[in-house]
DNA sequence: TTTATATTAATAATCATTATAAATTAAAAA
DNA sequence: TTTTTAATTTATAATGATTATTAATATAAA
């Protein structure tokens, strides 16, 4: 649970901004608390939310996903893959962390580093262009799928050993 | 028309690669490559295609497209609007290419210079994760919008001063 | 020239997401 | 506390980007 984006703050700001507070967005804000790490999907988010509020849609999932990423409580990514994923936005944080998505086997990793720098400073200048946010996804391999296929050249290579004359 | 990816060169490897070349997908390259830094759409390059090529229809854009970028001649990109883009990979880049995407009027600019100098290496060290490939969008206004905008902020202040008694 | 099979066009289907309209409810007002 | 207002929900339909299907067509190898 993060030290700065809480139920009680975002119960504030949904306030401030002339939202109402109904049960169904509180379920959702918890889900996506509980779940911070995981980059969920509409789906999923959706099936979580329905163990606490057994008698809501899909639609107001979406809904209150919209507006939450609109009042920049939650960040929205597209990967290539046909789905938006969900994360609550840190408090405080100065840049939106990173993503290292594995090609083999879909999981999505963060990133909290800072490893862009004054990029955004440069974009600003030299492209004159007002930056306000930015994504940052690598493609590639993960640790445990590089292993797998570690393990798989050698049973391979076992197994070409055996068929050998 | 970048001097490293030509339509021969996609032609041998189109060839090399066990695909046939068949007009459409020719023609839908051309689209590619004289559109390079436009960032279009599948709908949007289906239609230009269609000038080349009138009896195409949009699955077969889809189709090549596809292919294209498994064979990595096209870098596929998803932005938060539910439409994936197309460009033609920079035979030899060494790093993708940026975009900057106005929140404002949905515009796509691209970004060449390497941003991101060894953060891939750091990555690779830090998370043991193999890095194929990056995206890397900025969110925030362009120099256009930042324009409208103070004109509007013109228009809006003689606006207040013409109605005040 | 023939053959094999990759590829296409036309159409249907899928799926993530959004729209719609009646019903419900949160919270402000009385 | 009750009433009112309009925001919000549910259930369902609709949308649009993309993929699947199948008969027809076409590329390119033999």
């Amino acid at each position: 649970m993060s030290t700065g984006t809480t139920l009680a703050n975002i119960r504030n700001l949904l306030h401030q901004s002339g939202f109402k507070l109904t049960p169904q967005r509180e379920a959702t804000v918890l889900v996506l608390l509980e779940n911070e790490k995981d980059h969920l999907s509409a789906e999923e988010i959706y099936m979580l939310v329905k163990k606490k509020s057994p008698e809501i849609g899909l639609a107001t999932v979406y809904r209150t996903l919209e507006m939450l990423t609109e009042l920049k409580v939650v960040d929205k990514v597209s990967f290539n893959d046909g789905l938006s994923r969900y994360d609550v936005r840190k408090e405080g944080a100065k840049h939106f962390h990173h993503h290292l998505l594995c090609l083999e086997c879909g999981s999505i990793e963060e990133v909290e580093d800072d490893l862009l720098g004054d990029v955004e400073l440069i974009v600003e200048k030299k492209y004159h262009f007002l930056v306000k946010d930015h994504r940052l996804t690598f493609h590639g391999i993960c640790s445990k799928c590089q292993l797998k296929k570690k393990e798989q050249a050698v049973l391979d290579k076992e197994a070409a050993a055996t068929t050998l004359p």
